[in-house]
This record gives C-alpha cells, structure tokens and sequence, in this order.
DNA sequence: TTACAAGTGCAGTAAATTCTGCACATACAC
DNA sequence: GTGTATGTGCAGAATTTACTGCACTTGTAA
C-alpha cells in the first residue's frame, strides 16, 4: 500500500494530525506555500488509491485519513528495514543504540518508558526529560 | 541526493552488495524479472544522477556504486524519522525497543554488541546468536 | 439581491519513472 | 570466417507525479 510520495506524505500527515480538513486548511497548513488546485490534485491521487475518504458538509468536502498512521509507519519501517538492514529490525536498533550514543542507564530508562507506554503509538512522539 | 526509487534502489543494493557488475549480471540478480533494456535505463538514470559510474573492461560496462550504501541509510533514516516519529531518533528507538520485545538483559546485551562493533556499519547486519 | 470568498470539476502540461524494441558492435568458440 | 551470446546505443511509449488555469457553484454576510 503504502509509501507515499512526498506531495501525499504531507498530505497524510496533516490528516493524521488534525482529523479531518478541507482542501483550504489543508493548504494553509501545507509545509510549503502550494495552489489550492495542486493541492487538490494530490487529494485525488490519494481517493483513486482509497488513502483518504470524503464527506460532504455544507458546500465543501472534508477530507480524512483511511490508511492509518500505524499502517503506514510499519509498512515504510519495512520496507526501510528490507532495503538497509536486511530485513532484520534488530539490526537498525542496533544502529540506533550505537548512534544516540546512550548509556546503559539511559538504555535501560528508555526500555522502561517503552514498557510504561506500550499502549502510546511511536508515531506520537514524546520528548524525555 | 537519495532517496532512490524502487527501481534505482534494486539497482543500488546489488552494485553495493557485489561491488562491480555489469547489466546482464545485475538483471540475472535482479529480485524480480527484468529486461535488459529496462534495466539499463535505470543505469541510465543512476548515472546521470551521479549515485554509480562505469568503467570499460572488454566489450562491456561495469557499474558500481558513487553514493555509499551509509550515506544513503543516513539520509533515508532522517526522512523516515521526520515523517512519522516527529523527527526523533529515541522515538523510533523507543518504539523498536517495545516491538521487538525485548527484555531488559536482551537489550543491555545488545548494547553491549552495539558498543563492540562501533565502527561497523548497521547496514552489515549481523544475526543474534 | 448582490458581492465575494471559498469551494468545485475538469482539462491540460511538464517532468520523471518505468519499460520496450531494435539495429548494431564486439568477444569468443568453432 | 561464421555463429552466437552478450554487449551497446539509441528512440520511443505508457504511466505517474506534480503541477496550472479557468469557468462555474455555493454559502454567507452586507
């Protein structure tokens, strides 16, 4: 299903952020200055792929997420994983612990955080303290 | 710079998995059936671009990689990483650590390895014993 | 009811990606 | 030399992405 293109990335992202927008919010919260009309045209591409739906509400369609952020998140770490670590998560984690340059006592907060917020979503970051 | 396309990332794993090839060697490898033709004009492509050269030995043209296989994990990661973790490395630790559930031995154990093999690169993954 | 901002459909362009076909060249075996 | 397999150089075509422009409609407010 997915990835995305860029154009539809910021697309999805403003829909997961904020629920459900029309093509005028959407634009004014568009990460770089874009027409509506070009803005439009990346909603289009996203219904024909079924990524978004629409509803009708006064005289404009708002617009909302039908692929989940989750699904997306997984499905691009996937593919990543496959091309740059061949295919094997621990692999990238491995990356990651050498690369953030953490102690073993922050590692060891960091799993009890991960353990304490199972339920919270990767993709709703949080900040540490 | 990266990101590749599909098809220009096929091309790029086996030129940085096997060094040097030239294009009837790199369709035999390719992961799905390919012509020749349309194989060489992703070489076309990744040449233009800048990311492989090629160098005449007999009657062929043997290809390999400019852009370094790190240099190009690198930037991919950074792009994943603002897409859907908020632009935070810990984020996606944090949330590798909970899905691969590990424990907190297998984690610190991890570390351990990721402290050892400082200077090899993750995208030579190697298996857990 | 008139004006206007904000919306809509739609047609069309430009570039990039993906892929095809074909004529021709070159190394090598016989 | 004559094949033959494997290469090369094109010159496209189809599809997708990334736009633009424009005429037209609709809700709201003066």
């Amino acid at each position: 299903m997915p990835p995305f293109t860029a154009g539809e990335l910021n697309v999805m992202r403003l829909l997961w952020e904020h629920g459900e927008l029309k093509p005028g919010e959407l634009q004014t919260r568009f990460p770089e200055q874009i027409k509506n009309s070009a803005l439009r045209s990346y909603l289009t591409i996203l219904l024909e792929k079924g990524h978004v739906s629409r509803r009708k509400a006064g005289k404009a369609y708002f617009y909302k997420a039908v692929t989940r952020r989750e699904s997306a998140f997984r499905t691009t770490l996937r593919e990543f994983v496959n091309a740059y670590c061949g295919g094997s998560n621990q692999a990238l984690l491995l990356n990651l612990i050498s690369s953030e340059k953490l102690s073993e006592r922050e590692l060891v907060a960091l799993k009890r955080l991960a353990d304490e917020s199972e339920a919270t979503p990767s993709t709703q970051p949080r900040k540490r303290k």
